[in-house]
DNA sequence: TCCAGTGGGAAGTCAA
DNA sequence: ATTGACTTCCCACTGG
């Protein structure tokens, strides 16, 4: 599953790699929105986490694509995309905020704390790290199998050298100074910080990027199922603790 | 005493 | 060149 999982995820960063070829300043268009909208639903579908293809923060900008299309200057970027945009059905059009890193360039890249908060939100994750109290975002490492976590972490980023627990735990201890995951005084027991927790939530998530009425394109039913795959997968999670 | 786990300084890496 | 977010190394400490 997780291999399945990098795979889809590789799938995913690539259609915003073609996104990306077909951008100009900050909006960032692609010739065929459909087929982007059917790439997001397909990986979406699979995978279920919003944390793990490194979605914006809420504070970053939505943009609405139909609205940033009329622009006159907009019109001229690409031939047929304001024809292709126009074409669309508004019930089929995903309203999603464009990938960015500090500056406008780039894929945002997995922070630790997401990693793991995904990896808690993951059933075939549960003999290596568990909630102990989901809604203080309390959780522990299972010792046993802690190791086999941070290997998968320093895959999952690439790392030359395998990564191992006590260089993760190093990690974690530096998000303490910043106050997104502090230690707990109990063995491999660690809480996210409340803003933190709220903000790698479903719920959270789906609140900020589906706002009804608010004007922007949005697809539903695609947002809806993203809702509930994550739900469902955090549920399971939670019951098998 | 042993050992797993913890804590932190310091330097290195890498992408943005 | 700078910065953020780790990564790597190392060593001292703690507690069961």
């Amino acid at each position: 599953a997780c291999v399945e999982q990098d795979r889809l995820g590789q799938a995913f960063e690539d259609a915003f790699d073609v996104l990306r070829q077909h951008s100009t300043g900050d909006l960032q268009y692609l010739p065929d929105c459909k087929d982007y909208v059917n790439v997001l639903n397909h990986c979406y579908h699979v995978t279920g986490s919003p944390s793990c293809y490194g979605m914006l923060p809420p504070e970053q900008p939505v943009y609405n694509w139909k609205t940033a299309i009329n622009r006159p200057a907009d019109l001229c970027l690409e031939g047929n995309i304001h024809q292709s945009l126009q074409n669309i059905p508004e019930n089929q059009m995903v309203q999603f905020p464009v990938l960015q890193q500090k500056g406008g360039k780039g894929r945002k890249k997995l922070r630790l704390f997401e990693y793991l908060h995904e990896s808690l939100c993951n059933p075939e994750m549960a003999s290596c790290i568990q909630w102990i109290d989901k809604t203080k975002g309390i959780f522990q490492f299972v010792s046993k199998n802690k190791e086999k976590l941070a290997q998968l972490w320093g895959k999952r980023k690439g790392n030359r050298k395998t990564m191992t627990y006590q260089k993760m735990a190093r990690a974690l201890r530096n998000y303490g100074r910043t106050g997104e995951i502090t230690k707990i005084r109990r063995k491999l027991t660690y809480q996210f910080n409340e803003a933190i927790l709220q903000r790698l939530s479903p719920s959270y998530f789906y609140s900020q990027y589906v706002q009804p009425g608010q004007g922007y394109l949005s697809l539903n039913s695609w947002n809806a199922n993203c809702n509930y795959t994550y739900a469902n997968c955090c549920e399971r999670s939670y019951h098998t603790c």
